[in-house]
DNA sequence: CCAAATTACGTAAGCACTAACGTAATTCCC
DNA sequence: GGGAATTACGTTAGTGCTTACGTAATTTGG
């Protein structure tokens, strides 16, 4: 689904659903079992269930809401009969909060279903409501620990500061071929023999055949590569092509990929073309945009399974547009 | 803090607490890098940058929302000249949403800044955020598969049958005597030495010395335990008060609590006390609720580091009140 | 001891979203 | 081919929360 493929950017939007479908089903769940209460009352009924009485103010910060929250809250308690306000003596500010007698008669009868909520959540989610609990915990306690706008803000400096430049293959840099590929071939397809054999061996198998290797580093960091394979005389194939996740929208990919056409028009080759999977949406936009045009078919002899998607550089095509509309085959 | 220790029950409210975090953050890194977008306009932009024209309810399907939400953001987006709607020549009923060049302008822009916060997320919150993001997934396809209020009335009805008893000791529940206490002691303190020898070996600490042990019992399921051990002559401790987290709420500890001050009385005991920690609220209340009497400062020659409660039985101090007002110390 | 600062709280306005409804346009199906 | 069902969408009212503000009551500090 699409969300997930944002990873960190949508967390907001999909915690928020994931809580607002918690919240449902504690309702739901409330209703069914004639529980005269509802889900959004709870930590304030519960919290006061254990404290007799306690001010606005108290209960708020235990909960973590907005004293105005826990007010408004109050008055619809107030008005289910749940609740009641009395002024405290002590400090003319402060309004107490204190449950009646109907409310703890409620919440006394609800032992079970809360029993139930925890046994059901353990049955329906298993592990992952622990691992869930856990990692709320952690993150609730880093963001407290390191604010995450100046991470980010630091990170954007970082970025602004750093020049993004393309540089061939040395020696230094294998490792990074292959990590760079297996990080995302890993994530979306598995690892096939023949990306194994170049990936470990780039010399042997991209270089020494008459191939070129880029990678695009960022200040101190590598951040993508991309190979020129020489398939016969003349013929090159463009391919393992790819950009950290974490680094994708700096234009490293279109870097990487001009970088390449470059080489293979220096080298006065005849046909460039590259093989892809048409779920890859952004990675073909990209192609497209340099000069790549789609072919019908897979290519004849293509080594790899997970290709579904044959393209051929042709930069007469369609030269340099930004997209005027979708690929007319012409 | 208060919400954690209602683990699964207030789920719903720490998951939107959390998101409000990450959108709030977002909306701040946003502002300060000048982007001109809200974080809340993210998932749409995003989609539409990457499909070029969409109908409302693609986007809402995308992005899992309702149409109506859609439909109310893209207003918003219209009137911020991102966005343009047109009709669909080829079915009258639909909208088309598609950016404008103010909007792709905008969001070519932002590579940087979407870079950064993915980086940022992972400088200020480590492997946690990996951690939260596979947890939310895994219970996004865990809520589709398995949906949870089925499984939370399943329990409660499974709950309603089940009639909660009162056993004592026998050989083949030493292990529950254990885990039972081994799972909050871990979780709130650590394991002493004394706790691990008695645990080890009940029959040996506590019934030899003339100590009892009982276990409450819900179908096949052992949900609680609670020893009295026998200190000297008459004189008896109450101790290894246990109910599994998942059962609470059923009022298993105060059955097993009745059952060993019963115990207690047929032996002709004279003193009974016990030692806690004045951090478990609830069980405290349980204690005085029974007879229980709190008791200035510690018992002189406590075995336990964590014991900061000393509580004594004097049944005929405050006979069976439900809680008029805190204890008072006579 | 009294003005200034702080606090505790309620209220109003606004935002993001939902549920529910109404209405065209389209598809289904006998 | 024409009525019934479905769909796509916009609108309205309402909910749960926030921010911002106003106002007492209390605390602080010279």
């Amino acid at each position: 689904m699409y969300l997930s493929s944002l990873a960190e950017l949508a967390l907001g939007s999909r915690l928020k659903s994931l809580s607002d479908q918690f919240y449902a089903a504690a309702d739901e769940v409330y209703r069914q079992c004639g529980a005269g209460i509802e889900s959004r009352w709870f930590p304030v009924l519960r919290y006061l269930r254990e404290h007799r009485a306690a001010t606005v103010s108290e209960v708020a910060a235990a909960i973590e809401q907005t004293h105005s929250a826990v007010s408004q809250l109050a008055d619809k308690l107030v008005r289910a009969g749940m609740l009641r306000r009395q002024g405290d003596p002590a400090d003319g500010r402060r309004s107490l909060l204190v449950l009646t007698d109907k409310a703890r008669r409620a919440l006394s009868a609800l032992g079970p279903v809360w029993c139930s909520i925890r046994r059901g959540v353990g049955v329906s989610l298993g592990a992952d409501a622990t691992r869930l609990l856990e990692a709320v915990e952690a993150c609730e306690r880093a963001l407290r620990e390191r604010p995450i706008v100046p991470a980010i803000l630091d990170e954007h400096a970082a970025l602004a500061r750093a020049e993004l430049e393309i540089v061939p293959f040395e020696p230094a840099l294998r490792g990074e071929f292959l990590r760079l590929n297996a990080q995302w071939l890993e994530r979306h397809f598995r690892l096939e023999e023949i990306d194994r054999a170049v990936l470990g061996n780039p010399e042997k198998y991209v270089l020494e055949p008459g191939g070129a290797i880029f990678f695009a580093r960022l200040g101190r960091e590598v951040v993508g590569t991309c190979a020129l394979l020489c398939e016969s005389p003349g013929v090159y194939e463009l391919s393992k092509m790819s950009v950290d996740e974490s680094f994708r929208g700096l234009g490293a990919g279109r870097r990487l990929l001009e970088a390449a056409i470059a080489e293979f028009r220096r080298r006065g080759g005849t046909e460039l073309f590259l093989e892809s999977n048409s779920a890859l949406k952004p990675a073909l936009q990209l192609y497209e945009q340099l000069g790549f045009v789609m072919q019908p078919g897979v290519r004849a002899g293509s080594h790899y399974q997970r290709a579904d998607v044959y393209m051929v550089y042709r930069p007469d095509a369609a030269p340099g547009r930004r997209g005027k509309g979708p690929r007319k085959p012409r």
